[in-house]
DNA sequence: TGACCTTTTTGGAACGTTCCAATTATATAT
DNA sequence: ATATATAATTGGAACGTTCCAAAAAGGTCA
């Protein structure tokens, strides 16, 4: 708990140089004003009590603060690792540090972090809200005091900014390249209903249906946890019904896998026995057998353009919301590939 | 970067309830020196004007701190996402925060975000190294001054306490479960010989091998990248090699899913054609297909022990080292199941 | 030399808390 | 009522910085 017997400040270097603290805090500062002889005698000083400069003291007296907090709602989620990532970086070159920190989905343990995280003295917050967080819940927060950048799931009425992908294209164009591919009887697969994100690509995938003509069924749209585990129980569900769907849009690449390692446990074969697309791009997606096609969303890219932003409403005081949606782009890989007739042959 | 106009103070409360800076600190303190009435009192017009607890001014009064440092080489690497999760989880229930960071295995980054963390005056570190971390550049960074705690990777010689898994027992008891099953050829495949985690486990292969009577040819031990493209790549290189080995323990999961990967891609079957053992248990590693067999390392239980260790250390004051190996265990699924008489014939 | 300008340096107040010693209020015993 | 113990409250210094106004130190020029 204690930081030092009494770590080495300002004074002992300004006593152990023969100058007052206030040139010693123009040497910290790079000022110009200080000379070139007396800048070095500090440091070379500086140096040698290896002084560790504080902070905490110097936010204090400029009520300022070059922290930012992130709260993440699953860490152990690739996706949301390298959104962190991706954060982690542009906060890092900034000069700035971040404390990070994970909901695991839990809106309480949310709130006592992004608190202890105020009380901390940040400077601005990203999130990306728990399950069931409500726009009025980061109200009574972060009452306006500083800047709120919210990424990946929509907080609708929140007075913030945020930062999404755009959910909707992105699934629509997956759905019409399945279309495109001869399939018409595809499922939308994985994902709870009450999120936002899961509302937005099914959109995407009914519109995309009905541009082709296609009446979306509605047995063929099946939930599930948004997880690789809750792929493979979506998929047992799929196997029950009649008319079987050749083809389906999952909700997420987890699900896509868990799709993939139950078709396997059935003795089907992704890619050649039923086409598969994901949604998200994860760094796996690429080398699974097979390769699965998916929405790119560039998680790491969005955790740097989320950090950026935060960062200039931070840095401009401008508390204004804006709302970005990051485009997508289909990623046409195996797992969706094979010619459609065999796929017919064998629903 | 303005953290507000200038945001409620103690002293604004005080004037507020008409009481003094002093009785308002021993309120938050919740010291029972202060009386019914006027705590009742100083409580309400601290929800009122939403006065929010400035940690920063009570840290520099005390000279000490409720923030850790935690320091993960790649974040993007689910056990190590695990891993901090893990330690948030005792952090965050032990009222601390924690600065939380990805050195991406560069160590400059790692030495910078150390000595920011440092400077923001945290009470102590959790760090897994970068690769190529030398024990002396902790001990510039923090000088004995705060507690330190290094994870997963050694560093031999840095006076800190560590927490590692027992990796030469679980690699041996690996090889074992292998050679009970009928192979002789068995291949170490993934990682760079350059780390402790490597020798470590490369060892255990070795001395179960030795223990069975069986010579451990050179040629079996295969390196490449210690991710699922690596494991790709290294299974190439094995398909290549003469008298084929038939099993292979991984350097770890993410190794071993990637040679599943390849075995495929040669119409080989996991678990049938070859067997597999992995290493770290990540969550995949049950739902995949097949399921991997593999070394259990708990990295979320890992997690928490490290930041139990730490905040132990704090609270004591106690700086000497402690080194703390947790056992491992072999979880059998079906990545190595296959009865070997099946494998011989295919090999 | 003194007057003036420029470059450097410097005390001291302030940021929001804690903590100590000292004070005041309240209760209890005589 | 006074004395005394106990409970509750309080002013002010301190933590390590920054920043302002002001002072000191050098130069230049008449």
């Amino acid at each position: 708990m204690l930081l030092s017997r009494t770590r080495t400040s300002i004074v002992d270097i300004a006593r152990a140089a023969g100058v007052s603290k206030s040139t010693v805090s123009l040497v910290l500062q790079k000022s110009p004003l200080v000379s070139e002889a007396t800048r070095e005698k500090v440091n070379a000083h500086i140096k040698e009590l290896g002084y560790i400069y504080n902070r905490g003291a110097a936010n204090l007296r400029q009520s300022k603060s070059k922290i930012v907090g992130i709260v993440v709602n699953d860490l152990t989620n690739s996706f949301f690792a390298e959104l962190a990532v991706g954060m982690d970086m542009v906060v890092q070159s900034a000069g700035y540090v971040q404390f990070l920190a994970h909901s695991g989905e839990s809106v309480d343990r949310q709130r006592e972090v992004i608190a202890s995280m105020r009380e901390n003295g940040i400077a601005g917050l990203i999130l990306s809200p728990a399950r069931g967080t409500e726009a009025s819940d980061i109200k009574a927060l972060v009452g306006g005091d500083i800047p709120v950048v919210v990424v990946v799931r929509n907080l609708p009425g929140a007075k913030v900014s945020t930062l999404l992908s755009d959910n909707y294209a992105g699934a629509k164009a997956a759905v019409r390249h399945l279309i495109s591919l001869g399939h018409s009887r595809v499922a939308f697969m994985g994902g709870f209903q009450d999120t936002a994100v899961f509302g937005e690509r099914l959109r995407g995938y009914r519109d995309a249906l009905q541009d082709a003509g296609i009446a979306a069924e509605e047995k063929y749209t099946i939930h599930s946890a948004p997880s690789r585990a809750g792929g493979v129980v979506a998929l047992e569900r799929l196997m029950t019904i009649p008319e079987r769907p050749t083809a389906a849009l999952c909700l997420n690449d987890a699900v896509a896998f868990g799709v993939c390692d139950g078709l396997r446990a059935h003795g089907l074969e992704p890619g050649k026995s039923f086409a598969i697309i994901g949604f998200d791009d994860v760094i796996e997606a690429k080398t699974a057998v097979p390769a699965l096609t998916t929405v790119s969303v560039d998680p790491q890219g969005m955790g740097q353009r989320a950090a950026q932003l935060l960062l200039k409403q931070i840095n401009s005081g401008q508390r204004d919301q804006e709302a970005i949606t990051t485009s997508v782009r289909l990623v046409v890989r195996q797992s969706c590939g094979a010619p459609v007739k065999q796929l017919e042959e064998m629903a």
